[in-house]
Parts: structure tokens; sequence; C-alpha cells
DNA sequence: GGAAAAATTGAATACGTAGTCAGCTTGTAT
DNA sequence: ATACAAGCTGACTACGTATTCAATTTTTCC
């Protein structure tokens, strides 16, 4: 393993000062072209690659970003990931991926993270105390939630308006003459399902009906599977469930027809919320409320570059609408 | 926003040197208990959390292993993905994740790396030059491939039996009396498609099975569907079809029932290759030919370890078995 | 041609930590 | 009581770069 090649070593073969070499690299002070010439030829001619690290150092910006996830097992948020990556990649920033283990609080990861100096920290699916973003920004790190967010909290979040998307659901429902309806909830103290469940159930107030079946699942397939075998083994079955989940939806379908013999959505209509590229499969057709995340990745970036230049900026909530997917597992449309 | 704490801060705070501050949190040196005690109350007096910008630049080490991945958006690499994040957590590693743009070339993204200084790198679903990678560890980082290599390369690779792989499927369709066999390729310069193709393809040669139709598609769900539409509505439809990827088996078997009406297995058996998630659900049932995800990460992380400690170890090429997995897609098992 | 302005350059220093080395303290064996 | 070892501790420096400030060179404009 040969010597590692430092600025100074291409100054020297170029004939020039250190604080040269660096200006070249940084690319934003003018050095004569000739010397200019000297320097990369000497950089190239040695393999010379500077060293983040010591940048970082100096200039007290590491250009990498933190991003927390969890369920990377669910379609929906490699999707996300994907999209985060290339936003970051176009601005040159680079990805420091965590994820928590299992039965880990995700604020006894943040000091981790935060050894490393990242620039910003992008958290999705999972919930930060208030107390560790207040540290986080104490330190200089902005924090943006992404599907979540925590009320009174000082981090920026960016949202499906999971609320609207839940009355929307609640009026198709009715609005295609359904009877018998029911809801197969998520995680019930994620505020993603507890928002979706709260406009569904407005809205169903608000339209004249006071009672319906709910089982609960935890977002995942298999969760939405054995809650659907519950519900359309009743003598009462459901005739349209509103998963809160995709994944859920799937289930659902997969347990109706595998499970029961039961035909989507002849005999019973299911929506979801996500809009997972598994959705539009031919198998499944799901209806669903999609969520629009080139869009939130997006707001979610600029929220963030926002609060990197001005960090006394204040919190931001920005709740994007979800789009009604129809597609054929609702019947009546 | 507050002045950063240093160690300095935490020294003078505990009345004490940087350098006993220093070597209560390496926590390697010894340090008499009452002054450690005072470090770490000052320390979390003041919020101290280590800088690892700094540790990197004295210690030449990051602690932090790169990722290369490309097809985030198969359900696959996520998993994956999840696995090695676990790994190197439990190892106390941190991971800096890239993705290459569609077009672009994985070999312009390394430099970006490398000024990174990672620890290592492990690169998945992506073929790296030889002289990328010799240029890597010239700068003393190990690289692994993974489900990837090359041959007279100086990375490590892990990488499951893919001909193997590729003959069982051959065996399993010829005995269970499959006359009309059929082979959905992935892009055919990948060597995950070659090998399991090569592999297909001797095996049907030497049970003397000399001809058989083939379609080319892209490891996707959606060449696997247009690729099975076609080779269903031929005259001599296929009674048997080997995907190269589940995704694709997925798309086959969704083309099958839903666009043209056959039953699975009954009228056309399909099998395919990875065993993803989606390929256990009741809709599918898919029969395939699983990666030991498992046991190929943890292979990956031990190559990496080895080459860490031994940068002159020499490269090694791990095949991983596949398992076959039987479930209901493939009939007359 | 000369003065002033602009552009370029290099020396020196800061960034925050780990690790070396020498000195100090304490304990131990003679 | 003395010599010696062992255990701690602190001063100092390296890590590799960006950046400030002053010095130098070049350009511009009368």
């Amino acid at each position: 393993m040969a010597k590692r090649i430092t600025s100074i070593d291409v100054a020297v073969q170029a004939g020039v000062s250190q604080s040269t070499v660096s200006r070249v690299f940084s690319d934003i002070e003018k050095v004569a072209p000739d010397k200019r010439h000297r320097v990369l030829e000497a950089a190239n001619q040695l393999g010379y690659i500077p060293n983040a690290i010591a940048r970082s150092l100096t200039t007290q910006r590491t250009n990498i970003i933190g991003i927390v996830m969890a369920n990377l097992t669910s379609p929906f948020y490699p999707y996300v990931l994907e999209k985060f990556l290339q936003c970051l990649r176009d601005m040159e920033k680079q990805t420091l991926l965590f994820t928590a283990a299992p039965n880990q609080d995700i604020d006894d990861i943040i000091p981790h993270i935060m050894q490393h100096r990242v620039d910003a920290l992008i958290v999705t699916s999972a919930t930060l105390s208030t107390e560790i973003v207040d540290k986080c920004l104490h330190y200089g790190i902005p924090v943006i939630l992404f599907n979540r967010y925590v009320l009174n909290s000082n981090a920026n979040a960016v949202c499906t308006d999971n609320a609207e998307g839940g009355r929307d659901i609640a009026n198709l429902f009715l609005d295609t003459g359904h009877q018998n309806i029911a809801y197969i909830a998520g995680q019930s103290n994620v505020s993603t399902n507890t928002d979706r469940e709260k406009g569904f159930s407005d809205r169903m107030h608000e339209r004249g009906v006071t009672e319906w079946l709910r089982e609960e699942g935890d977002f995942f397939y298999q969760s939405g599977y054995d809650a659907a075998l519950r519900l359309l083994t009743r003598p009462d079955r459901p005739d349209a469930i509103f998963c809160a989940s995709d994944n859920m939806a799937l289930g659902a379908i997969d347990a109706a027809r595998y499970g029961l013999g039961l035909r989507v959505p002849d005999d019973v209509s299911i929506a979801g919320f996500d809009d997972m590229p598994m959705a539009s499969w031919p198998a499944y057709q799901l209806t669903t409320m999609a969520q629009q995340v080139d869009l939130m990745v997006a707001t979610t970036i600029d929220l963030m570059q926002a609060k990197i230049e001005d960090p006394d900026s204040k919190p931001v909530l920005r709740l994007i609408p979800g789009r009604l997917v129809i597609r054929g597992s609702v019947r009546g449309v």
C-alpha cells in the first residue's frame, strides 16, 4: 500500500505552494491558468485524491447528509430512498444511511450520527423526541422529518396530508354505495396511521355512518392478510376495506382471493394508501391514495437547504396532498 | 447555534488535559477512576460529542464502509441492503451509500467515494473495471464485489453459484416431465444472467435437449410480463418458463393469468431466481432458486474484515450455493 | 512612464483528535 | 531507607486541508 499522496506532495511536484493546490481543487479562488495546469498535471501524475476528511475539519461542513430509515423491507421506502439518493447525488452530497435495530430507540442512534457531523439529518419512518431534535439543532444539525411530524417540535417536516387522504377514501367508498366498510389500521401509535384513521372516521361521521369494523395490523403484508381473513370470515362480512397501507391492502386482496375464494372488487372492495410500485401490477390493480414521493422528496431537500442556509428559520410543516389513483380494486367507480 | 464543544473544553471543565479526555473517550488506555468520572461528568454537562472527523484524520480510519448499489427498486436489493446495514451497525461501522445515475458509469463515482476515505467498499449490482479496483487497492481501500465478479480482478467477490442454480432449474423442469421449456434472460451482458443461463443450457444439453425458446428481459417485472406474453402466445406454447429473476417470474405469472387466462402451474410452470419476499405470497407461490442473502452478506463482511486486517491477502471468490425453494408454480413436484 | 488597482501567490495558522514521550506519583522489593 | 517498576498524566505534535493576511506581480488608466 503506497504512501498517501497529499496536497503538499502535489505542490512540491508542481513547484507551487500547498495553498495553490488547495485553491485549484476547491475551485473557487482564481489560479493562473498555467499553474492550474501544472497542478492538475502533477495531481494526475501522482494519483492525488483530495481528502474529504481533512477538508471537512477546516470547513466545518461534511457535505454528508444523514438519513434514518426503518422498514427497508416494505417496497415503499426503497423508492423513497432511491429518490433521496438521486437528489443528493445531484447536489454533490453524500449519504450516510442509518437504520435502527428492531428494538432500538431512534434517539439512541442520533449521537452516533452526530459524531459524524452530518450537515443535516432526514428522518423517515421513525419519530424523534423533542429533546433529541433540539439537541441536533443546538449542534447546528437541521432535522427534517419525512412522513412524520411532531407537534411543537423544532424539526421541519414534510408529510402527505394523511387526514385528507383518509377522508377521500371514505368518500370514495360511500359514493360508490358500499354499505359495510372496514378499516385495517397500521400500528396505532404512528401518526401516519392515526391521521389516516382520523380523516376516515371524521368523514364517515360527517356522512352519517357511526359504526364500522376495525382491525389492527402493522403496515406489513402479513398483517393485512391476517386482518382481512378475520374481517371476511365474519357473518357481517364487510363489502369494502380501507387498509392503512398498500402492503396490507395487497395482503387483504390475497386473503380474499386465495384465502377465501372471494372476488375483488365484486365481493369486496379494497383500497390502500401509498401507491407502491406493485399496486399497479395486473394481479392487484389496487385503487389507492398515492403519496407524491417525488414532490415530497424535493420539498424535503428544499427545506433542508433553507435550514442549512438560515439555521434560525422557523420550523415548517409541509403537507403534500395525496392523489387518489383509481384502478380496479374498488367497484362502482 | 452554540459554540461547538471540543475535548479541550471538556478538559478545562474537568481540570485535566485534553489527552486525558481523549483517553476516556477512546476507551483503550487507562485512566484513573476519579478522573474518568470527572471527565464524563464534564462532557455530559457541556453536551460534548466527540468529533469523528477529527478522529478519522489522526487515526487514518473512518469506520465508514461505502456501499454501491443500483436497482433499489427491485425488492431483492433492499433486503440485501438492510442486512448489510444491520451487520455494519453491529460492528459499529457507518454506511455511506451510493447509487449510480441511470447512465452513469460506476467507475466515475469511485473517486467521489475515495475522497471520503472509506475503510472498504462493497459493490453490488454493478461491475467495476479492473483498473479502478486496482486504484482503490492502491489507496488501501479493499473492494468486495457482491453478487458480481470479475475474472482476474484483485477484488474479493461473493456470489451465488448461479451456474449451479441454472443447472438445478433445468433438472427440476426435466425431472417433472416438462416438454417445451423456455428461458427469459436478464440483461445478457450481466454475469448473473450469463451464469444462470450457462448452467441451464449446459444441463439441458447434457440431458439431451438441444433447442428451447428464449426471450430477453432486463430483470424487472414489466420485461418478464412482456416476454412471457410473447412466449405464451406462440403456437408452440412452452409448458415451463425459467426466469432469470423473481421479478420477471412474477411478471410472467401475471401475464399468464391476467394477460392470457392461463393457469399456473397447470398450463405453464414458472420458476424464478432470488427468492425475494413476494415470491412466498399466496398470490404467487413462486418456486425459485433462493439466494442465501444472510450468508452472502456475512461472508462479504468476513472477507472485508480479513482484507482490512491483511491488505496483502490474495483476492478470493466465494461461491454460495443457492437453495431450491419448492412452492406451487411448477407442476409435478 | 508612473501610480493605483487588481490579481495572484505563499507563509502561517486553525480545525479537533490521537498518540508519543517524558515526567511524575505511587507502590514494591530489598 | 533506597532503588526500581508500574501506572498515570500532560505537553506537544501530526493528520491534510482551507483560509487569512501580507507580499508580490500584473494590469489598467491617465
